[in-house]
RNA sequence: GGAGAGGUGGCUGAGUGGUCGAUAGCGGCGGUUUGCUAAACCGCUGUACGGGUAACUCCGUACCGGGGGUUCGAAUCCCCCCCUCUCCGCCA
């Protein structure tokens, strides 16, 4: 449930702000500086590896560009930074030795000395702003590494099915579609929905609203029974917290609306406000792994999807989604992940819906993904006979997001901090979650069955 | 929205232009003492980047909410922003 793109750039996350090109050296303090240096020692280790992969994740060819200019820049960028810190340091022994200077005349010798220093560090300063900003920027376009066992491929096609679970239901009627179902039963209103806001949003109304909470409901219930604590998180976040994430909310391509005259942006899913939660700050190990259940809005302009597949409730411009998200350590992370799948499946599982696990393809994990798993749950009136739409997707983010939010946490007993390691995954988006439950449990009848588990959230054990 | 007060190292809290990366206390680590524990005493105690080293370590640069400015020199002065607290207003 990610948005595609391979437009991923850095930005800082909250204090750090207005982070310019033009930033002088000292301004390094903004923790970036840092931050994108310990990736940059694995880029520039490892350059022919994170070339491979940028093919394998089928990466524009700007991105392949934007590899090839921070292989080029380093020597000149670090010689420079070399030369900035040793004026720097001259400039240090002149001001403190103004200072301890009493004698007039010798002071002012020391202040002129000090005044061409200073007027020496201006260009080289801004010689090596300009060459670090550039560094930057091409280095936060690189996607993350792929994990050994994805599946290699360009396309979404290369994904592989783990495995399917529950057999699609055989009708003795014609199915219908939740469209024509939501009308019928009153259930969904896209016409009034596209009347006071327009294509892509609709109303719940009757037994949707309550099917719509129970199934939060459910899903919270068994999440924190799991130990994640559950948030109701903003629907709105600052630009560089959707950077830090891995989305990308300027451009003509974003999947992301902005707030005019802000730099806040309409989230498209608590991924978002659940990592930048942490942002700069030095987690306890103790306290590790950190799992919240998120319940948010969320908002996608879907641009470029015109004319895609999906009618009704499965591409809309909002819905609600119950988001899990953890931090970890980098030994725990792949089994967290594993956890989040299986929870997954047991929502899934539990509500009686036949679904497949994807293992999804390098081509297709994003920027921000080292692996991705998607549930795709069976829809009797999607295509022609039914089909299989994505309804979850966990991704194992590593240190990709953990790095552009500055979020680490101290090894006990060790020196130093390492960053720590996010995942998140979906506990039901409440649009296509929807589409799944009227279309598998619609009736001869017209009405619908409520889901065994969600009958005492609903107060009945049929819609319509 | 208006008015005030603040944001300093893991925490508390000093510091208003010159060896301040930053006093002190707490916590933490190491040591001495001790039958064990406690107490007492001594020492150490941030992060990142760069450089040198076989390594412990060492040297340099940057960081006192964020950004910009003044200055030979800024935690300290000026401007903008963010956040927190108090009071007032408004409101679900």
């Amino acid at each position: 449930m990610v948005p595609k793109s391979n437009e991923r750039r850095g930005g800082c996350w909250g204090k750090c702000r207005r982070r310019s090109e033009r930033e002088p050296l000292r301004s390094r303090s903004c923790r970036w500086g840092g931050r994108l240096m310990l990736d940059l020692k694995f880029v520039l280790a490892n350059s022919e590896a994170v070339r491979k992969n940028c093919v394998d994740r089928n990466v524009s060819a700007e991105v392949l560009s934007a590899l090839d200019r921070v292989l080029d820049l380093e020597s000149d960028r670090k010689t420079t930074m070399q030369a900035v810190e040793d004026l720097r340091r001259r400039q240090n022994e002149v001001a403190r030795a103004t200072g301890q200077e009493k004698e007039a005349d010798r002071r002012a010798a020391l202040v002129a000395e000090g005044k061409s220093l200073k007027s020496e560090a201006v260009a080289l300063d801004a010689k090596f702003a300009a060459l670090d900003a550039e560094m930057r920027v091409r280095l936060a376009r690189l996607p993350n590494m792929t994990h050994p066992d994805a599946p290699i491929a360009a396309t979404e096609d290369g994904s592989i099915e783990l495995r399917k679970v529950g057999a699609p239901r055989v009708f003795d009627f014609p199915p219908r579609d939740h469209v024509e179902i939501g009308k019928t039963l009153n259930l969904i209103d896209f016409e009034a929905g596209g009347k006071t806001t327009g294509h892509g949003f609709y109303f719940l109304k009757n037994d949707a609203v309550l099917l719509d909470l129970a199934l939060q409901r459910y899903a919270l219930r068994k999440l924190a029974a799991a130990g994640f604590t559950p948030v109701v998180t903003p629907d709105l976040a600052r630009v560089e917290i959707l950077e830090g994430i891995g989305f990308n909310p300027r451009g003509n391509e974003t999947q992301v609306y902005s707030i005019a005259d802000s730099d806040l942006c309409l989230v498209g899913t608590a991924e978002i406000t659940l990592g930048g939660m942490h942002a700069g700050e030095i987690l306890d190990e103790a306290a590790l792994p950190l799992k919240y259940v998120g319940i948010s809005h969320c908002f996608r302009t879907e641009a470029g999807a015109a004319g895609r597949a999906g009618k009704g409730l499965y591409r809309v411009h909002q819905f609600t989604k119950v988001e899990m998200f953890a931090f970890t350590t980098p030994e725990a992370s792949g089994a967290v992940h594993l956890e989040m799948l299986r929870h997954e499946e047991d929502i899934f599982g539990g509500l009686g819906l036949p679904y497949r696990v994807l293992d999804i393809c390098s081509g297709d994990l994003g920027g921000p993904a080292y692996r991705k798993f998607d549930l795709e749950a069976w829809m009797p009136g999607r295509g022609a006979g039914g089909e299989y739409g994505e309804v979850t997707s966990t991704s194992d983010c590593t240190d990709y997001q953990a790095r552009r939010l500055d979020i680490r946490y101290k090894p006990t007993g060790q020196k130093g901090t390492r960053f720590v390691h996010t995942l998140n995954g979906t506990a039901v988006a409440l649009s296509r979650v929807l589409i799944a439950i009227l279309e598998n449990y619609q009736r001869g009848d017209g009405r619908v069955d409520v889901p065994p588990v969600l009958r005492d959230d609903m107060g009945k054990d049929v819609i319509g």
